[in-house]
DNA sequence: TTGTACGCGTTATCAC
DNA sequence: GTGATAACGCGTACAA
């Protein structure tokens, strides 16, 4: 029923390694026979089986991609740029949601390897032992997306610089005359966006000797009910901030839907910024102000990134790439001054 | 380097045959002997090769699933339902982004098959003859998501009553008092969310005697960006509905958006109504009134429905599930009575 | 119950 | 240049 290589052969009245070396252009064959060969395999219809190529060969045009959240729209921006990249050059991508949690991401790793994927892209909250010793002890191209820690030299990364972004946005907050700041951050056990954003936070607070307040940080997890809660719990304390920072849009979006439920209106009793820049912080009402991200580029750039790692093989330099990141104003934050 | 089942079989003094009926449980074999076994499957750290497994076996413990776009909150929330309920019975998802263009669907459906994927979900805006001839070329296993028209019993569908539920989100417009009601649809090409939706929209116009405005009428895109422009066009016409009905929670949030930008307030001059109810719906100001569909069980029981497939094999009896639908009232639509 | 040997569909290594 | 044939790693008739 199915048309193989051996039946191609047959028609062309040559061996199987022959067609095997006009397809793969593998080995120099003669005019004449190529056109048989061809001739045959269109007339048959014949496509190489991969199955049976990927367990030869160690390689399948498979990317595979862990990503906490495909449902955060942070990540499916970034995937649909992953993707796009991917199907450019014949690779197709194999999507994994892993919540985070390391023994999905080694579960599925070790899947990954197993199916002989050619390379892996990684969103992960941060670099653990755990990926370094899967990656020593096998040696698959990888590249860690919004992910700066490349645990020295070792990995390809690509990323935004999100301390310098945090501290960009509290700057900006503060330049509007915002002396009262909240965060609203991410897990702090995230290197990445969670702790670098604090940090960068904290940063432009000591460096216009503003205090950093306790009650009005929270750590949430940059999804929309958790903004909703982390929301309201901040903004029901007696005292209020003149501004929030969130670690995410969609946090910030939750908030903003808290301090309305409330009834405290934003931006006029409370500023609040937000970060990533998704699609939706435009036509939310009212327009966050935030950090842009190129999130489909990151995407997208990784993709590339691995494709010449794929290519190069061995002695390989490994790089981190760093995106610009960009202060997007629009209406959620209010002019103190 | 990588321990084979014919390493197992050296250690544990058997044959590979044995190995391979231990972790099968395909055939019966002595206490005794599978303990040996599976001793030296765990001081190997054995684990089969999936590839050379699927070569003989046809099977690979994968899903295929065709999405026009993840980026869309909707198919998001969705392949998240279908991925935990695969993921729960071993199976791992191939996730494709078809944009909705039937040749990049067809190019991954002959992708997935010859990956031997063991079963297909499919989202796409209408079934087609390609569709169908694929499936009768190649039968695997499939079932429709979203969809409805399941080309006579041929193939399993699992979606809501679109009609019915644009019908009773237009009913309820007009039972709140409106009678000049704009609609934003989808593609009318898509059969299900783009015309069904359509058609019930007008149905009920009808039945309570009320024109459709052509002039009120765009078809859309169902992303944010579509809802805005046609927004624009919509409400820059001198005269103005006094709502309009959205084929998707985002297309409303873009037209809310383009509202917001000529100075028209929602829900007091303009009442929006949207279709779907992501995450995303409650937190917007104004707070989306709209259909809601239950995604994520959408995602989940198609699931489900593809495993019953896969396991009962032959004669299957195909079935098309309808899912409830339900009105959420919130802040976007005013009571005109 | 257990072992031998072949097949799955390719690519790659030899000889010729 | 071209053709046998041995891998790749596993499941399974068939024989024992």
């Amino acid at each position: 029923m199915k048309v193989t290589i051996k039946d191609v052969a047959e028609r062309a009245q040559v061996s199987v390694a022959t067609v095997s070396r006009v397809l793969n252009q593998s080995k120099p064959v003669s005019p004449e026979i190529q056109d048989k060969v061809m001739r045959a395999v269109n007339e048959l219809g014949f496509n190489p089986n991969p199955v049976a190529r990927s367990l030869v060969m160690k390689k399948s045009l498979l990317i595979g991609v862990l990503i906490p959240n495909i449902a955060n729209m942070f990540f499916s921006v970034l995937v649909r740029g992953l993707e796009e990249e991917c199907y450019k050059q014949q690779y197709t991508t194999l999507l994994c949601n892993t919540n985070g949690e390391i023994d999905k991401e080694l579960h599925y790793l070790n899947l990954m390897k197993d199916k002989y994927v050619d390379g892996v892209v990684i969103l992960t909250s941060s670099l653990k032992e755990e990926h370094i010793q899967f990656f020593e002890e096998n040696p698959i191209p990888v590249v860690f997306a919004s992910q700066s820690n490349n645990g020295g030299g070792m990995f390809d990364c690509i990323n935004i610089d999100d301390f310098q972004a945090a501290y960009d946005a509290t700057s900006f907050l503060i330049k509007w005359g915002h002396k009262k700041i909240g965060l609203l951050s991410g897990p702090l056990t995230d290197m990445e966006s969670g702790f670098s954003r604090y940090s960068g936070f904290r940063k432009a607070l000591e460096e216009h000797n503003l205090d950093f307040y306790e009650k009005w940080f929270s750590e949430g997890t940059y999804d929309i009910y958790s903004g909703f809660l982390r929301g309201k719990e901040i903004l029901s304390r007696k005292e209020r901030p003149t501004a929030i920072f969130c670690a995410s849009d969609t946090m910030a979006m939750g908030l903003i839907h808290a301090a309305d439920e409330i009834g405290i209106r934003v931006p006029d009793e409370i500023s609040v910024m937000g970060f990533d820049d998704i699609p939706m912080a435009e036509a939310f009402r009212p327009g966050l102000t935030t950090v842009r991200q190129p999130i489909f580029e990151l995407g997208a750039k990784a993709a590339k990134m691995l494709m010449e790692q794929i290519q190069k093989k061995s002695n390989h330099k490994k790089q981190l790439k760093i995106l610009p990141h960009e202060i997007v104003v629009r209406k959620s934050c209010l002019k103190l001054l």
